[in-house]
DNA sequence: ACTATGATGCACTCGCCAGTGCAAAAAGGA
DNA sequence: TCCTTTTTGCACTGGCGAGTGCATCATAGT
């Protein structure tokens, strides 16, 4: 199965099409216009991918792909924390909030929501590329933390839902559902909310 | 710009529209179905509604409706709350999520998400007749209750964006995005959970 | 230079669906 | 009962877009 053509064409196709797919809709978006916009021949498209289910599969899963690089790497920074966690969960949390509200988060959630009910296979493909490895990771990292008394927590997935919650839950509303461009300040004060309040539950030291 | 045509044939063709469109999305949902299922000619729907775009307005508007009803309900146990308020939050709390669990919740966030890039006006919509009144009067009881001194908050809106934050955050995973069925059990859990870490970060008494 | 593989442009088929027109049938109010 | 308004069924148009076929062009490896 290995992928026919240039893999220059695959990739500007596979681009493209997922800014048209997010911004059309799959329906709307016609191969014509995915084809002007990569400077690429309808043919070339029908080539690589098939048809155009295909096509949204792949480059869905590409862009699931690239999320789940950039929250792991993220997350990834509450690898090296010593002492107070707060500020490490505070930067992890700006990172995680910065991977929400950029382009490709918004745009992959909408296209992910948008045609699930008609593609149920993406189900597999957001939540075992993306979702569940992220927060998977996040529970490890606490998980750690907690060992070295640093938080005090029984259930580190628990704790890592928690606070991916309380992290991007008001983004979309606050970012207008992708509409508004959340400023860098906001961004902040909502991560240092958010930690506030994971730590007044799951806070190693009494108070 | 009083309504054309029976009251009736209208309602169902409402209801019919929206589960529709929000089963096969706008522009895979045709006419011909709609007014098939809703035991109603096709003419009838133009002549209460005159052109597609004007129905899926008019259907998710009326969805939107009932969803803050329901909505404005839970949030108004915590009217009567006398002494401890964990009880009443966590009945809220379960109530809530119901709301955002039940097949009308499932259906118009998916709805609205997946063709807000179409109509940018359903913005005003979702966030008018739904998102920011409910906040706001959950704003509003939490409010109350930190003058009775149960709550210790500065920001009633802030809080409640976070308890609802909590509330809701990990439902659209473990609901796996509208295809699984939360059983209640699950639900109570969630609730006392958020409610718990709630109370840790904004509980009136010291610990 | 030669050849194979992929890229391009264009024209075309075929199916689907929003919206319309018309004439007949209900329904409802006086 | 009569007249008006709404609903119904059906046939039709017009446009749009997925996917195909074919001939031609570009490119890379040998």
């Amino acid at each position: 199965m290995s992928p026919r053509g240039r893999p220059d064409k695959r990739e500007a196709i596979l681009r493209t099409a997922f800014t048209v797919f997010a911004r059309e809709g799959y329906a709307q978006a016609t191969l014509d216009a995915i084809a002007a916009e990569a400077r690429v021949a309808k043919h070339t498209i029908y080539n690589h991918f098939g048809d155009k289910q295909t096509l949204l599969r792949a480059a869905l899963t590409a862009e699931a792909d690239l999320a789940r690089a950039k929250n792991m790497a993220a997350v990834d920074l509450l690898r090296d924390c010593v002492g107070d966690p707060r500020p490490a969960l505070e930067a992890v949390g700006l990172r995680v909030i910065q991977c929400f509200c950029d382009d490709g988060g918004w745009a992959l959630r909408r296209l992910f929501y948008a045609e699930l009910p008609q593609f149920p296979d993406l189900l597999d493909i957001i939540e075992g590329r993306a979702a569940s490895p992220v927060t998977e990771a996040l529970a490890d990292r606490l998980a750690r933390l907690a060992l070295a008394g640093q938080l005090r927590l029984t259930d580190p997935s628990a704790a890592a839902e928690q606070l991916s919650a309380l992290l991007t839950g008001s983004l979309e509303s606050r970012g207008r559902f992708g509409t508004r461009r959340i400023p860098e300040d906001e961004m902040r004060a909502v991560a240092r909310a958010a930690v506030d309040t994971f730590l007044h539950a799951f806070g190693g030291e009494r108070r």
